[in-house]
DNA sequence: TTTAAATGTGACCAACGGTCACAAATTGAA
DNA sequence: TTCAATTTGTGACCGTTGGTCACATTTAAA
């Protein structure tokens, strides 16, 4: 039997994942060292290697699993959306609901930043599954709209957008709010629409 | 004559801020050393900090010299402007030549969310100066419409808008371009003007 | 010439991400 | 049960960083 060794190796990467959940969302990515997130955990730092090569590594494990939880609950509201606008609130919803874990969505954003300078992160980062991408507007919007290179520019725009209202929300701007944002993705979205 | 120390201090400063420009500019904030400062200006290391107290300290210097010049250039135009159409154009050219000096445009947005997460460097980079804050906007617009408070909210959003550009921009997204940001920041200007 | 202040130095510190030779535990075969 | 091979876990160690500090050097004024 290699189950046994499995099994425990298992465990172990779960132990390590959780913790690592606990420190990135108290600390933040910089501020989250890998012996203190092998320390949370019981092990001692070398071990966090057998398991992710890098912190950036196990950081995109994190935000994978996060968005899939997110997405999960949109898509599953999204299907049964009967138009354009029901499908755009739908959105909204999935961004505000984004926004609620503000904790996670500025260290998100964080990371992002950091990722866009490494060539390595950036090209992962890039592949999808980690970005609210244009693409995914696309398909979103397919069943609705015949415009699809419109709502590929109205999602690379609205990715933008929300990432910056983080950036200023982090800041402390208290001139931009939620429904400032909300109001502004909804004029966008019937421009694009209407284009 | 104590001139003669004040100057030798002066020229230090100039030479070390030149090194630091330099760079800056050609590794980013993050992969900037202070050694490296030091060293291309012909100094060592510990003598940085008699000019400035720490690295975020001298980007600061960096940014505000930086930002003034791109300023200047728009105020003297501002002062000919004879409407809110020309002023806004004003304002987009501003946000293009900023664009055109895209490395900076980079490490700025890198230096923002960096210091947005350390106290002491946040409340100094909400001081207007380092911003292209909300009450800027509301001061440009003053002279030709009545909107204030709306202007403040333009100002917020494209803030916004622009940074989160930025940060599709260097991860490598091609499908939000230049003119598309100002196809969006008029859609904005004029929605907000009408009220 | 002496003294005090300013300018400049580089060894040093603690902390980081990451590596590696090694120890401990687990496995299947003899 | 014994033993060798494989897996899991360890922590000292490496190079590098931002920042400090006791000290050396230069300059100014008496």
């Amino acid at each position: 039997m290699i189950t046994r060794q499995r099994e425990k190796s298992e465990l172990t990467r779960k132990e390590l994942m959780k913790a690592a959940v606990k420190t990135f969302g108290e600390m933040g990515y910089d501020a989250t060292t890998i012996s203190e997130i092998t320390c949370e955990a019981g092990y001692a730092k070398g071990n966090f290697y057998r398991y992710w090569s890098s912190k950036g590594d196990i950081f995109l494990d994190i935000m994978k699993q996060k968005l899939k939880q997110h997405r999960e609950k949109r898509d599953e509201r999204l299907s049964r959306a009967k138009n354009y606008d029901e499908a755009l609130e739908i959105v909204l919803d999935f961004l505000s609901s984004f926004l609620d874990d503000s904790k996670w969505a500025n260290i998100f954003l964080e990371f992002t930043v950091h990722a866009a300078k490494t060539r390595e992160l950036r090209e992962k980062l890039l592949n999808g599954v980690y970005r609210l991408s244009a693409d995914i507007y696309a398909d979103i919007f397919e069943p609705f709209t015949k415009k699809r290179a419109e709502m590929e520019k109205l999602g690379a725009v609205v990715t933008a957008l929300f990432e910056g209202f983080l950036i200023q929300h982090q800041l402390g701007d208290k001139k931009f709010s939620v429904n400032d944002l909300n109001e502004v993705i909804r004029l966008l979205a019937n421009y694009y629409n209407s284009k």
